[in-house]
DNA sequence: ATAAAGTCGTTCGGGTACGAACAGTTTTAA
DNA sequence: TTAAAACTGTTCGTACCCGAACGACTTTAT
């Protein structure tokens, strides 16, 4: 991470390969450090709070999930999240291996599972969150306060209209 | 992803559980804006403009950096593109195999490998990034102009802050 | 000069990550 | 009512993804 090359440098070396064609470098910009600062987060939140408790970000995307909202269906686990059904089926036998969660197959509606948190699951994210959130304030400490807000919008605006997209 | 949940909802629900203790929601709103706004663009750039060539998004992200700074060493393409060198050797093996890209070691220093584009390489990225730059610009299409700036440089303020964490 | 320390890319093992195909369940339609 | 359509979670195959250990190479220190 951490770019060594300019801005500059590379819009001129992309305008290079690309002769007179228009490139909306504002956009490009916006986009790269967008997938620049979710990485560097993530790998930085990996690294300290999550390697104490040996969990994988999606490990402890599922467990979040589960301890705001159970019991619940996997497949609100899985779009909360923001991957795939294939994806929380492997993540989800892990957890339950390292008794963490538990999975029940709903007796309203047979095709649905229920997600719950053991005891052990709930202690391990009483005693991880609260570390979590303190990473996520470092993160944006060098943000003034009143920027905070304003940029969730940003970001979130982002989400909404790339999710409008993907129906068409 | 698209949460169902409200955001307020989201917050009795995480003090519910861990009593007065205290939590920033603030920062937590912008990483979990930050984490879904990445992981929608990517993915609508996954299923859109890079499926047709069948790439995925690390190896598009290879074959970028080399395609702008070729010739290049790997450990600067590792390290723009912010993943591993492990990943990174599969991911080129991969490309490599495809006829995408070439590595050699180099005379200068036996360390090092310097990676190039082939010919093939070049024509693909050549047709390939106007369109991911037009689903850049696609994804930004809901904000100001000349908000695109300042949004940038929070996310860059971002990155810097937690890069410069790592060191400690 | 040469041993020690550092750097670089690869390999290895285990855990993600996804689309496609599938079986079981529920809903819809005629 | 009952066949068709829709939905849910799992399995399968393939590719990614990382930390740790490793071998090859270069630089540093004495």
């Amino acid at each position: 991470m951490a770019g060594q090359h300019t801005l500059d440098e590379t819009e001129r070396q992309v305008q290079a390969r690309l002769g007179d064609l228009k490139i909306d470098f504002d956009s490009m910009a916006v986009m790269s450090n967008l997938f620049r600062a979710a990485n560097a987060v993530r790998n930085y939140l990996e690294r300290t709070v999550l390697a104490q408790h040996d969990l994988s970000w999606t490990a402890f995307v599922v467990l979040w999930v589960v301890w705001i909202w159970e019991p619940v269906e996997s497949r609100v686990i899985a779009e909360e999240g923001g991957f795939s059904k294939a994806t929380l089926t492997g993540v989800m036998q892990t957890l339950e291996g390292r008794g963490l969660i538990t999975r029940t197959r709903s007796t309203k509606d047979g095709r649905l599972v229920l997600v719950k948190l053991t005891a052990k699951g709930r202690k391990m994210m009483k005693q991880l969150f609260p570390d979590f959130n303190q990473g996520e304030r470092l993160a944006t400490a060098d943000l003034k306060q009143n920027e905070l807000g304003p940029f969730a919008d940003l970001l979130r605006t982002v989400t909404t209209t790339v999710e409008s997209q993907k129906v068409n």
